[in-house]
DNA sequence: TTCGGATATGCTATAGTGTAACCTGTCGCG
DNA sequence: CGCGACAGGTTACACTATAGCATATCCGAA
């Protein structure tokens, strides 16, 4: 299981083979959309493939420069929807944080996520622990609070870049 | 005591007398700054005071507007010096799905804050939940990730706007 | 098959958010 | 008095996002 899938945050070994993250992600989108009957069309699938190029969030205006490449030139509103369209899907989360995107790995599964970001390596990693929608939600609970949206991003250092500190 | 100072979420009843709100935190603002040598000049006195102006969050430029009553137009580096400033004295928070920004009820305080956000009203309540914070670090403790920054951001309806549903 | 509606994409223009870089003024201290 | 540090002003620009309308494509129903 290369994909992170479970509830740990599920970091990546250094060297992993990306491509088949991309691939893989690819493959539950169509699984998704085909069974949702949503239309994953072509911009669609590139832009989510553009999402998948790293596990760092990314851009809407570089997901646009990567789609302006050669000659015609995408506009804002075409990534805008898309990304509307991908989010609505589950198939890509935005950290607000950045205001940027990223790929979410498990998007065939009803999720409230947490997301570690890393400062030194700009990856994020998504979490699903139960443990702490359980905080949330007894914390909310008393005051009768109404929840529909929870915005959890956790910002810090990866194990990678812990140990191999960069400028002092 | 009538401003939000404890653990719980405290939510305003709706006819609190808000200019004590504003009063008690130029107060506390006031204390902190003496304190710590940090000088809370007049403009900086007068932006926390439009922070507080409401217990929603407000926008840069909002604050912009505020500041440019009359003539003379303030510009945006002011504004946005100006909150960089009471957000590093603990002032203010930043609510990073708002893009807008609220003032913290203890400034005096560490902590590492939850932010109840109503879609009804848009009053923005501070938490500061040791329960939710445990969960957030028992979970991450194992990961080897290194914690620096929380943000956690609560969307939903208050106890008020739950009860008066407005439109269908 | 053709029509018609829904959906997807394209386009222009503009609104909204945030920062770089440089300059001036002011405060407090030696 | 003069210096250094900090606060605030100004111009210009970069980045992020959406409104509103035009065109194209898909797909089911007549």
């Amino acid at each position: 299981m290369k994909s992170p899938q479970g509830d740990e945050p599920a970091f990546l070994e250094g060297g992993h083979e990306h491509q088949s993250c991309i691939e893989d992600a690819l493959a539950r989108a169509d699984a998704v959309c085909r069974e949702r009957g949503a239309r994953l069309t072509p911009l669609r699938r590139r832009v989510l493939e553009l999402v998948w190029g790293s596990h760092r969030a990314i851009k809407a205006y570089d997901l646009l420069a990567a789609l302006s490449d050669g000659e015609g030139a995408a506009k804002p509103p075409t990534v805008y929807r898309t990304l509307e369209f991908l989010m609505a899907q589950g198939l890509v989360h935005r950290i607000d944080s950045l205001n940027a995107f990223v790929g979410c790995p498990q998007p065939d599964r009803r999720h409230s996520a947490q997301f570690l970001i890393c400062g030194g390596c700009g990856d994020v990693s998504e979490m699903n622990a139960a443990s702490i929608d359980r905080a949330v939600a007894d914390q909310v609970a008393g005051s009768g609070f109404a929840l529909s949206r929870k915005i959890i991003e956790l910002h810090g250092k990866c194990p990678r870049c812990t140990t191999l500190p960069q400028s002092p």
